[in-house]
DNA sequence: TGTACATCAGTGAACGCGCGTTCACTGATGTAC
DNA sequence: TGTACATCAGTGAACGCGCGTTCACTGATGTAC
């Protein structure tokens, strides 16, 4: 029975004050889980403990219910993806169009890169009857906000430059990130559809009324 | 226990011969326990069987797990999808315009009218490690094509006729499916996101390339 | 400086629950002779 | 025309499982006096 619940018993326990550090490593099973299943449900409380090589009522130290865990497995997502959004503006240099790209290529990098996790983030199917779990709709808003406006920001660049043409820029930004959403997670899903090669860019320049160049 | 376990103990059995109907109850209670409660997790063996009123074992006359009800509910609502769009084409005339903001605009009223099932239909989730199940990938492959079909020629019609340009019919096909799966998704995850009222026609215009009028 | 004590990190056993699935069955109804 | 029988639609009880959560606890470590 030990042998089955626990993935590493010679687990030692963390130094006193430390106690936080278990919270991050709960996160990480969890992710692991979730990357390797593919399927949120892999995700259960005792599944995490098991992945982490704790007692399943530990997690309650640090996560009030399992919906707190798939709420921080959800932030952390964002922020991972906040972070590389940064880190790629950072790099690619002023030119708008550039800018603009980059944006939207590293945001489908990412979706790629961790299928489970972007559908995860905007699948909604987590967000369990709301109201009986200790997430609460606070939680949720403004988890894209971020990316969003980096997009928003990206795409005015272009209008300002002349690159492209926009009648109502926060609706054409949000236009343009449902096109980038509606590939991301169109690949998230099925992996083995015949994509046609070009096709980020080509949703890219329609939506953002990029100009030929 | 009886009384939790059956809806409508008064159920009369079906004549013979006509055992058949039951599958037709099943699949319809899986559809209602999931627009009910928006979740695919609602949809259990048991929770099936209740809510039409027999026993649980009962449903193995007619599907042989329980993922073989998804793949019923799904395909289904795939059907019912390409119903209304051939609907709508039929009372909508000859202008190529016309017909592909008929086929754009009853596919999102679609998602909007039936979030759960679009989610499921595209979510990908309910795909229950492909393998262990009675489902083979034969039953997916092939789910969207109609729909997507009927999209291309409609946008074919556009090029046709001069109203929209496009270099590769195909790729603006999909570029433009995914921008309406975009939206159709991401409505169905949060109705409570303040869209621009034209999101829709922004989308479609753009992704098809259509010539101002 | 020694020690009692509070705090902290984590445990082990147990609970009740709903689940998918199996098994042997029941009882009505059509059909062959 | 009567009846034995096969078929069909569906049942009831039971199984083992993993789940989330609760409870009282253990034992190491820092701290107050």
């Amino acid at each position: 029975m030990e042998a089955s619940e626990r993935a590493t018993p010679t687990r030692v326990r963390n130094p006193r004050g430390e106690g936080a550090r278990l919270r991050d490593e709960i996160v990480a099973a969890a992710v692991e889980l979730l990357d390797e299943n593919g399927d949120e449900s892999a995700i259960t409380l005792r599944s995490v403990a098991r992945r982490v090589g704790i007692a399943a009522p530990s997690i309650y130290r640090h996560f009030p219910d399992q919906p707190a865990i798939m709420l921080a497995v959800v932030q952390q997502a964002f922020t991972e993806l906040d972070e590389q959004l940064l880190a790629a503006l950072g790099t690619v240099g002023d030119d708008p169009r550039r800018r603009l790209f980059a944006i939207g290529n590293t945001y489908l990098e990412f979706a790629e890169k961790h299928p489970q996790r972007y559908r995860t983030m905007f699948g909604g199917v987590w967000i369990p009857s709301l109201g009986e779990s200790s997430v609460t709709e606070d939680d949720l808003i403004g988890l894209g906000r971020e990316a969003m406006q980096l997009l928003a920001d990206a795409l005015e660049g272009c209008v300002t430059a002349g690159y492209a043409t926009s009648t109502d820029l926060s609706a054409d930004t949000i236009a343009l990130w449902l096109g980038m959403h509606g590939l991301a997670h169109q690949r998230s899903v099925t992996a083995a559809f015949p994509w046609p090669p070009d096709i980020a860019e080509r949703i890219i320049t329609a939506l953002a009324h990029l100009r030929p160049e």
